[in-house]
DNA sequence: ATTATATACGACAATAGTTATCGGATATAA
DNA sequence: TTATATCCGATAACTATTGTCGTATATAAT
């Protein structure tokens, strides 16, 4: 419960490893998966979001790779979650009505209220928090 | 990713809807579940958990059920989390090494500091806050 | 041009944690 | 004695996460 996703975790990890280097070196999924001993295909699929979201851009062809693109201290934590993994909440029925309690649920609006305060806290944090 | 559990909005379910009664009156598993749509079976052994952490009182037999014991106010929402459903935190690393990365993980130190923020913000907050 | 090395990406499989069910025991009020 | 409630271990189903496979495309180096 409440726990990142592991694919965060590779995120974040991988754009640290980026930021140590000089913004014009490149690293490949490979020399990142063998470093952190990380599975390679996750870490591919995973920095390939990345890409796509433009936050790393990638180089195609041999010694190529991924480099940063977009400035990490400009991304909020909610905001590069929800971009990661999606939607961001406590529960489900924040943005999702399926739920078997909804119309009898006594719990939904205080929930809310710590919901809205774990957001608050994440948003006050940029990825440029986790990897500096 | 960062959900509670159901096992947990269940118990605040259950606390709360205890808690809107006078405090002799008792609240049996079948009614809350019928009240608020909860499987019966889950909220039975939800119940007979919070009974174990001595946070609501059994009462055996016909006319039998569940009244508060503990005082909401005096029990916040980290320590509620963590005698509901374990150890908290935001990833597994921080109470159990199993973790292929940990070698070589460069950012264990930054996420433990935003775990320390989100514990500290729970801990701000007391079950009582949610039943209210 | 060919080759080697890199990203791109859909489909699928395995795993683990969560959620739910079953069967039978014990307690007690009526 | 009976009906209704909690108690509780074992297990099954479900779901989200995590990981794998196969193949296509891009490009630098030779």
């Amino acid at each position: 419960m409440l726990k990142l996703t592991r694919k965060v975790e590779y995120a974040l990890i991988a754009l640290r490893h980026m930021q140590d280097k000089a913004p014009e070196l490149v690293s490949s999924t490979k020399e990142i998966a063998t470093q952190y001993n990380i599975p390679l295909e996750i870490l591919a699929k995973t920095l390939q979001h990345l890409a796509k979201e433009n936050i790393i851009e990638p180089i195609n062809g041999p010694r190529g790779g991924y480099r940063l693109k977009a400035q990490l201290g400009n991304i909020n934590l909610v905001e590069f979650f929800e971009r990661v993994e999606g939607p961001l909440g406590l529960s489900d029925c924040f943005y999702d009505s399926n739920c078997l309690q909804i119309d009898y649920c006594n719990i939904r609006t205080p929930i809310q209220r710590i919901n809205a305060n774990m957001i608050n806290m994440f948003r006050g944090m940029t990825v440029q928090d986790v990897t500096n």
